[in-house]
DNA sequence: GCTGGCTTTGCAACCGGTTGCAAAAATCAC
DNA sequence: GTGATTTTTGCAACCGGTTGCAAAGCCAGC
């Protein structure tokens, strides 16, 4: 069925290491052997098994893209960022959902059996120690959205979520609202640590600014409302920092179904800047994640830890920015 | 580096072939050889290498998953059931991101260099010719949410588009609305062709409601917002059949803009039922696709025409259902 | 025409597995 | 214990490529 070297070595006339020469970038072969060897790969349709090759280079050009976030509209994004990405580079992903399975060695296990070349992590959630079983299993391996540690073990891209936290905290008290609160993501999540951590400290210097802090039980929709309903009943603040877009929507639905005005009565930040964000029935002031940046800054750190494999952990963030919409009363 | 067969086989004290074959399912071992070799192959940490045995199995295990909307949040929830769908038969989904290209020709070599086992198309926007460039150069394909035709030349699993519009139209005619509309995707897409047809057959049955008809000049939120305020100028229908959620929730963010209430003074219905249509701030009554059992079919059809190529191809068209929400009025 | 240096070419081994085949080992019946 | 039968095993060839090496071909210079 397929055609193979041999099939074009022979309809040439030349020897197979003159196919594969003629077809390997940078290798030794005069015009005519190449001119003929072109057309007798056009006549029959030929094009060369990557698979196979790989065996001897070493290399698939495959990069293991794993993710457990299927139900952030963010990540549509993502997963169009970075596959058009690894695309353009010569790559291809190979995608792994994560949304069940926790456990490292299964993914590590399936990975390297496919001899992926580089992989992936796209995540706020999972723990460091995830991508690092990668490390250790001697594959490439970059952290996209993950937390920065001091000491990393991997290479690590994303936002400074302390100094979002911060940000956020600024921002609210330049608009002039004396009680605020956060209300985060999952309270184990690392993201969500950072972002309170931020958060609390920039108001640690407005002691005329009171603080709460609650945590909705995940990063959905549905979390972010029932958590704003429970807020509602007793005198809640008179504005939030979500921990991400989708927990804003969720919150903004329960104000406004309590018959609240956003931002008159209740003021919204959230985080990440989605497309939806931007939607004008949802119209959320929120603090933008570059994603292309970070994106395209991870795809450059797996290829070039593909190419210099002892190369140190680097982290990598990228400053975030207000994102100015409808739910956020405007600045004094 | 990697351990490899060779290495399992010095270790257990048997032949490389004793060591394949305890890797193989149904392979002939005696419990004695299959114990020394699983014990070796623990102690190195052996793994087979998938790509290598491709060579001589034919099979990679490899599902190409191409696809052009990456910017419709029911793909997420697609590449979600896709990838756990695919990663559950012990495939793998290998990730093509079609946003530019739109010449198969591409697409085809670059899945055959990676041995793709089968590809599945997912999106309703792309032509049937594409899927059938896999066909043509004897990859079984798939083409998920595509249009079916009377002669299908590969297998397309998705909704019967005109029974959508039939249904949305019957719908509309139920609630007691007499001024109609169908606020269409792109006028070219076939799916978009298939949904106008089925409204207006169904409606040539009544005689007493006025129809009208318009496109969108695209699958997106701007895009149906800025049809819809175009007709808002003009005096509106009184209820619109919308392409899909997208563009209804453009719409609807455009009626709301306007001042008009939904459904009091504009009914919206849309088709699909993407997560957010869910979302209480948006509450878009719907029409839903059944993308579960779509993937599902997808996928064990791609499967079964890798078993067995000639298989004749075949279209599967599941049935769609009325989602009720808050943007169209009750019925009578 | 001969020599020397550089380029091109083919051979053969190898990458990490699988598999048909025949020999060896184990099992069974008597 | 013997012979027949079945199971297990290793050899070697193969999958579709790549690549080190040495032989062959080319060209220039004298």
């Amino acid at each position: 069925m397929a055609v193979t070297l041999k099939d074009v070595a022979a309809r040439a006339g030349v020897s197979r290491s003159a196919v594969s020469r003629t077809f390997t970038a940078g290798a030794s072969v005069s015009g005519k052997t190449r001119a003929k060897v072109e057309k007798a790969a056009a006549e029959l349709g030929y094009s060369p098994n990557a698979l196979a090759s790989s065996l001897t280079t070493g290399r698939t050009k495959l990069i293991g893209l794993i993710s457990n976030n299927f139900h952030n509209p963010l990540f549509l994004e993502v997963f169009d960022l970075f596959t058009a990405g690894l695309q353009d580079r010569g790559l291809r992903p190979l995608l792994v959902n994560l949304s069940d399975e926790t456990d490292p060695a299964n993914s590590v296990r399936m990975l390297r059996q496919y001899s992926v070349d580089g992989v992936i992590v796209a995540s706020s959630t999972l723990p460091p120690s995830f991508a690092e079983a990668f490390r250790t299993a001697g594959v490439p391996v970059v952290h996209s959205f993950g937390r920065s540690t001091t000491m990393p073990y991997v290479h690590v891209v994303g936002i400074d979520n302390i100094a979002c936290g911060r940000m956020a905290a600024e921002t609210l008290v330049q608009r002039g609202y004396t009680r605020v609160a956060f209300l985060g993501g999952p309270e184990q999540a690392t993201s969500t640590q950072d972002r309170a951590q931020g958060f609390l400290s920039a108001l640690a210097g407005h002691p005329d600014v009171a603080t709460t802090v609650s945590y909705a039980n995940a990063y959905t929709f549905e979390a972010g409302r029932a958590e704003m309903e429970r807020l509602l009943k007793a005198r809640p603040a008179e504005a939030y920092f979500c921990g991400d877009d989708v927990l804003s929507v969720g919150a903004l639905s329960a104000v406004q179904d309590a018959g609240l005005q956003v931002p008159g009565d209740i003021g919204l930040i959230g985080l990440n800047d989605m497309e939806i964000a931007g939607w004008q029935n949802i119209d959320l002031t929120t603090i933008r994640q570059p994603i292309a940046e970070i994106i395209d800054a991870s795809i450059d750190l797996v290829i070039g830890t593909i190419e210099a494999p002892d190369r140190h952990p680097e982290i990598r963030q990228f400053p975030c920015r207000i994102v100015e919409r409808g739910t956020l009363r405007p600045r004094l």
